[in-house]
DNA sequence: AATATTAATCGTAATATTGCAATATATAAA
DNA sequence: TTTATATATTGCAATATTACGATTAATATT
């Protein structure tokens, strides 16, 4: 138990599902929120600028990386974070589909 | 320690997140899913389709609820189940805007 | 009234997530 | 080489989520 079982959904539910943890958390929106509206790269700002500590500000980057939404380029000591465009995009185009679903005709009922 | 801190954030970025958890769970994707595809609401019809128990199908629908994502209307002994169009509205235009922060003019350093 | 049907709720176990201090790592500056 | 700076990782505690069996509640059927 505990465990969620992925085997009985498709591909493109668990995908989904995936992508959309990557904004269940305010941190993370915050954090993409800021990557938006920076002008130049953001890197270790995000820390002073959320008031997170270091060490939860460093995992919830590395979810956004692992989900690939985000990368990051190496600057001497520090690390230049930025929104991954082609994954942003393809991100976009599979929420956007889902949530759009109400617009295919079908009959209701309620 | 591991209490998410809301207050810390934006209302928008603490929506953003709870709505985004909706579909942060593909029995969640896939109840919607069926509400939509289906011509008439399914009840609990749910629980056959997707291979979870009842008490876990009903959970998430709760869950569904809560964010008044779907409404139940009780009929007889079952309930049906369907999506609430204005608040799937409201949901659309803040998720879709978020996601379409990349359209605004920035300058990318990366 | 007795029984069946349907969905919600309760209790519980397993797993995941969140957050942070402490530590490690890696580069830059002195 | 030593020291400073920036980020990642580790280990741990607290909380949340997921899943399900058992039970409850409410209406239908017999």
């Amino acid at each position: 138990m505990g465990l969620t079982k992925r085997e009985i959904f498709t591909n493109e539910q668990n995908e989904i599902a995936q992508l959309a943890k990557a904004f269940a958390h305010p941190a993370r929106v915050a954090i993409l929120h800021h990557l938006f509206e920076s002008n130049t790269c953001i890197c270790g700002d995000l820390v002073d600028e959320i008031g997170l500590a270091q060490a939860t500000i460093s995992q919830h980057l590395k979810e956004l990386k692992n989900l690939e939404l985000i990368k990051g380029n190496i600057e001497g000591t520090s690390v230049c974070y930025c929104i991954n465009q082609t994954k942003w995009d393809a991100m976009k185009q599979l929420l956007i589909s889902f949530f759009n679903q109400d617009l295919t005709p079908s009959v209701n009922c309620c």
